[in-house]
DNA sequence: CCGTATCCGATCCGATACTG
DNA sequence: CAGTATCGGATCGGATACGG
């Protein structure tokens, strides 16, 4: 598992599943294909900006495939691919956990950061 | 699971399962406890200060339990918490899925990137 | 409708130097 | 040995404006 080589991969992916909105897009895109439109409404919060680079990493790791229909006004449908499907699970078990011990990590919080003014105040 | 509590939870948990050094410094002390110095030494690259920083951080959320034996030199110990331990199975999951991923996503990125290079050059 | 370009603040992280 | 302080580069991400 520390071989320099799968090391760095497995960095890589995690990094991707850490930043602001990789795995909310992809978790919308569980369900079914949507527009680029579509999931700008969506996602609260998420900037055009970075919707599209969120998509362009997605689909450059090959988790998403975009298709373009050249009409016009165009149309942009995004869907996630075989492997994207597969990313699922892994995150969607990732996400249970956090969403299984917020409170505890809450509390973890609560208490360390109490103690850390305690330690000011001597 | 998008209710806005939860979901900044979820994030909060990716952001910092996300970052450079966290999973590396709770992989390795999923063996047992180490030393400062052990833990610095076992993780090649990483600088004394993000050392440091990881580790508090993992500690605020009750992931990591740090224990200070007062002595000369002192010696300080780092070991998974209950936590933190119900945490290794999920994340070395998704570690697992990059694993065996990685030639796939190594093929999807040189596509993309032989793709992007040929529309410049149209 | 979809995407790109630019600017700008916030954060990450490495290097280095210094303390109990 | 373990930790803190400070600096500076790199990257992230939001706002805004513009183009096909």
């Amino acid at each position: 598992m520390h071989e320099q080589e799968t090391c760095l991969a497995v960095r890589d992916v995690l990094h991707r599943v850490g930043d602001k909105w990789s795995v909310l897009v992809v978790s919308m895109l569980s369900e079914r294909p949507l527009r680029f439109s579509e999931l700008r409404r969506s996602i609260e919060g998420i900037s055009q900006r970075m919707l599209t680079l969120t998509l362009r990493n997605l689909e450059r790791d090959g988790l998403v495939m975009r298709t373009v229909t050249p009409t016009v006004p165009p149309r942009v449908d995004y869907e996630l691919t075989a492997l994207g499907r597969t990313l699922l699970d892994p995150v969607l078990a990732l996400a249970a956990w956090a969403a299984g011990h917020r409170v505890e990590i809450a509390h973890a919080r609560a208490r360390f950061d109490r103690k850390d003014r305690d330690e000011q105040t001597d």
